[in-house]
DNA sequence: CTTTCTGCAAAAGATTTGCAGTTCT
DNA sequence: AGAACTGCAAATCTTTTGCAGAAAG
């Protein structure tokens, strides 16, 4: 993502470093406080204001993601890797799915446009609830 | 949406019912406070918290997700039925997508549970601005 | 009739903004 | 040197919560 920024003509600052480190090599997904956190051990002199901001630059290179979590707690997702959730709704619990190659179906399905990223989302009921409930049938 | 209500034994009252008009009748993504607003026509004494409240509900029911929206506001969208965006990395747009069948691709991913929803996201440069910048190389 | 839901207003948080100082290039 | 970026703290705004009263089943 640094070399992203270069491209963009923006500056690599040690806070925005801070900040990618921490999204880069932390979970696929976390809140504004959390990478605050995180890239603190990195750069302590961080400011939350900073870390915002760098969100907001990866954001607009498309690099990053804000979502919404599991209970719609505001985070940001790493989207260069495409991702995939399934969200049951029965149990309440956010499932992960496995990475998807080069040939993701879910990129195929567009027109003139060049897709360098995703985010899918299923909604419905995991496979371990859906197993449960047969049982208790 | 409100015979999910009644399905999960929760009350169905007037203000859950303005709240999910406005859902199933306005556009596919709002915010709480858009929704406020639209619903209000249909129950004018409604109030802030019973919005949140019921979006809260329809969440667990999985009829809705909280999502964020373009630039990160926090919106909701309405995802039985399916949703395809394309976020622009270039011009900043969200480029709505064709509803897709019953056979949509995005569902196909899985392997014992019950998908009744999804959300897919694509990120990269859309149509429009991929001619645009061939045309100027 | 009981339990759940509602509106209000206050409380709690999260995110943004202004500014003076610092740091890349 | 000049423009871009940062941290701090204050301001802003959204969402949540407590509670007394209303309404659904």
């Amino acid at each position: 993502m640094l070399s992203m920024l270069r491209a963009a003509g923006l500056r690599v600052t040690a806070p925005r470093r801070a900040v990618v480190w921490a999204l880069a090599f932390g979970p696929s997904h976390s809140t504004a406080m959390q990478l605050l956190e995180r890239a603190s051990a990195y750069h302590p002199a961080l400011g939350r204001a900073s870390v915002y901001r760098t969100l907001e630059v990866l954001s607009r290179l498309g690099a990053v993601r804000p979502w919404a979590g599991v209970h719609g707690e505001p985070e940001f997702v790493r989207v260069l890797e495409g991702h995939h959730h399934l969200m049951c709704s029965y149990c309440g619990e956010l499932e992960e799915m496995p990475h998807c190659g080069e040939e993701c179906p879910a990129e195929e399905l567009t027109d003139g446009s060049r897709i360098h990223g995703h985010l899918v989302e299923l909604i419905g009921v995991c496979a371990s609830c859906a197993q449960k409930e047969e049982t208790c049938t």
